[in-house]
DNA sequence: TTGCGTATAATTGTATACAATCATACCACG
DNA sequence: CGTGGTATGATTGTATACAATTATACGCAA
């Protein structure tokens, strides 16, 4: 009751205020508003059918979650994702998908373990052949998974905006056959060290596995990746 | 201008909205309203003497900062803190605080520095006098310059974030002299580390830190000083 | 007495009207 | 020609009115 769960209600399908916020966060996540945008809110509320209250409210909240930027008396401005917020928030999910991790070895159900392994199995079928589309579903779910498994709500909901909010660039990572069967390969050893229950080597071997999937997006050239969208 | 930088808007002290959500802020960390406690819109703005609209959009930044729950239709409560929402935000601080400090050995500023071990100094001086209150205040500012000193918008803000959100548990972990004096000796090690700029050493000397913070806590009965407020 | 259903009150959700603020353009003046 | 000030329009900030939903209380029937 009293947790830490927000984004239950913030993602709320059936008030116009999460209709809004949900419809503009993935307006901004999916590139179609770009760093800089000016949002307005007589034209976002026109776009959805809605006065500009839900939009107000939606704005507040958007701009809580760093997606915008509002100045008083002024407007509501897209906030950019730099590189160096990109390589922040790697770093930082290192760190807590290690302790993700760790907790996971305790708190895993049987079914949370079996859908991991699944989860691999299938992922190994699509790298192979280049399916980078579903790669990506599968290595979101995957980190999904471990979120849930780590029996906190708090890092749970911590580490899921961060997942979201390099969503933009993470994609681009998982697009080559090579790397694509290395973070499998890897996600695989990180199931085993939890399945295992061996707390230390889960937090090597997923904190290893960020900072991997990091280098590799350097070395595939961030730059492009994030400026394209 | 671009930037992953919330606080100041929401803090905004010359907005309607900026006051409420203060005020009410405020009077959640500082223990009026109790955990479960059923905030009314037209009470609350009638306390302040502004409307529902501004109390509206402070209830939905408070919601996302995690110190209330929106239920659709029903009413905004006030969150509490459970003990394990506790323990897991120290173990993720540990993690964060750790990285801080070995950002901040690259970044920090001469100024920053300088207030750093003004700060301790002070500090020695109430800690052995007992003053909790400016210990607190004191413990507080050191943290604060740290996540300023990192250089990272992300990682400051999240930092703050649980630092906030602690803050009616953490005033109890400074109230007594042997702790206030431990963890004053503890910055002043994390100071040397950072302005030797070894980040190794920063990193575990924070991490042990806020570890050290979390068993004195523990030990001296974070139960009952958290079910006291 | 207990249980259910309806009516009423209270509260939140949304829309709109009005006030305040900011940006722009135009004109007067140097 | 350039500069400054004012007027006008656009946009956000706030208040209020109305709609929808939920909680409560009361009465009726079993």
């Amino acid at each position: 009751m009293q947790e830490f769960d927000l984004k239950q209600e913030v993602t709320d399908k059936y008030s116009l205020r999460g209709r809004v916020f949900n419809k503009v966060r993935e307006d901004i996540l999916s590139g179609k508003y770009k760093e800089n945008d000016e949002l307005k809110e007589i034209a976002i509320g026109e776009e959805l059918g809605v006065s500009r209250t839900p939009v107000r409210e939606a704005f507040r909240q958007l701009e809580l979650e760093g997606l915008i930027q509002i100045i008083p008396n002024k407007g509501a401005y897209v906030t950019g994702i730099t590189m160096n917020d990109v390589k922040d928030i790697y770093m930082i999910r290192s760190k807590l998908e290690g302790l993700c991790a760790a907790w996971a070895c305790e708190h895993i159900t049987k079914e949370q373990l079996e859908e991991m392994e699944e989860n691999i199995y299938l992922a190994k079928f699509h790298a192979e052949r280049g399916h980078f589309e579903q790669m990506s579903e599968l290595d979101s779910r995957f980190h999904e998974i471990m979120y849930e498994a780590c029996n906190s709500k708090i890092l749970e909901h911590n580490l899921r905006d961060y997942h979201q909010y390099v969503m933009r660039v993470r994609k681009k990572t998982l697009s080559t056959i090579d790397r694509s069967l290395a973070s499998n390969a890897e996600h695989q050893a990180i199931m085993e060290a939890i399945r295992d229950k061996d707390a230390k080597r889960a937090d090597e071997l997923a904190t290893l596995h960020i900072h991997n999937a990091y280098e590799n997006m350097v070395k595939n050239g961030l730059k492009e990746a994030y400026s394209n969208e």
